[in-house]
DNA sequence: TTTATTACCGAACTTATTGTTCAATAAAAG
DNA sequence: CTTTTATTGAACAATAAGTTCGGTAATAAA
């Protein structure tokens, strides 16, 4: 990709990702962002269609980010859901969010916006889907398996902003019993 | 209250429903609403402060309604969770959400929008937290309350959207049962 | 190095929406 | 009948979205 082109998606990136955690995602315009990334509005078109693409291509980018997160150090986890008990899965992304990669933090809080909630819980999903046997000794025999998926990423989104509203003052593993005692 | 504060109140209040029963609340205009409410700008604003303040004030004529139904048909049940075990608390519940009382089922709808369910959660948080013996059975004890408080309302809302986005196919019973099992 | 391509700029522009103002009119209340 | 209040319609300014285009600079290809 061209250098210029990366420059400017990038400069775009964390203009947004700044005003994001400053105010609300309605609240923001496509001037304050160009502003802030110090590009041309045409620029700005040229790299997204509208805001909304924007926050979806961003999205992307963090949670591939995340949830992808392989070999870091060399060490031996390709997926973050590559464990054996619920409670280490939830462990291991918790302290992820924890260490606060790419401000993901800031965008997860409740008052920012429900659209960024939206990607994480259907990313969570799929990860759910494809590892449901971890959850799946927990899971009441009569429940539909959609339900079900639905209710253990929806907890664990629930969990995460109620964490981020108290201040983040629990750390991972007692979050993480938490959550495990709920399901 | 004047008979035309009334009719215009309610006209306002009736287009903004169905325009949220066909797109979502960001991408309504004042201007679709008073078009086919029939009033005047300037009446519209007489009215209600922002799009923001007609949401909030519709949600609390709704849950107003649904929450503190009382005496209907000269019925004995003062309040919907005046109840003893915490399966006929959400029956009784689902049961008036099948009713479909003002349409609320096409405004907790997913796509449509997520302000309207935060409201919605957060009158249910208020009702749990008054009736929160009926659930206390069911709590871990080590779990901070407002966790507690939090899930359940969650769980609740959750349970609702995955029934409306399934077609709501179950009864009432059945997804009581649902949301029993999993708490 | 020269040439062609591609991305960026910036400024002007159209269009859409918001929220306000005001005088005229009609309905309700006393 | 008189006074008060709600509504109207139209005009208005302000803000933002998204487009267009000629000029400029960086990159890639020859």
């Amino acid at each position: 990709m061209d250098r210029r082109q990366k420059k400017t998606r990038e400069a775009i990136f964390k203009a947004f990702c700044d005003l994001l955690s400053k105010k609300q995602y309605s609240q923001i315009t496509v001037g304050e962002i160009i502003e802030r990334a110090d590009v041309g509005r045409a620029t700005f078109y040229a790299h997204f269609e509208t805001k909304d693409f924007l926050l979806k291509e961003l999205c992307e980018e963090l949670f591939c980010h995340i949830f992808d997160s392989t070999e870091e150090g060399g060490e031996k986890h390709q997926h973050i859901f590559d464990c054996e008990a619920p409670s280490s899965v939830v462990l291991h992304l918790l302290q992820h969010l924890q260490k606060n990669d790419n401000n993901i933090l800031k965008l997860l809080a409740c008052e920012n916006n429900e659209l960024f909630l939206r990607y994480f819980k259907e990313n969570l999903k799929e990860l759910i889907q494809k590892q449901s046997q971890i959850f799946e000794n927990k899971k009441h025999c009569e429940l539909p398996n959609d339900y079900w998926i639905n209710h253990v990423a929806a907890t664990f989104v629930e969990t995460v902003k109620w964490w981020i509203d108290n201040g983040m003052q629990e750390d991972p593993e007692t979050l993480s019993r938490y959550f495990v005692a709920v399901l």
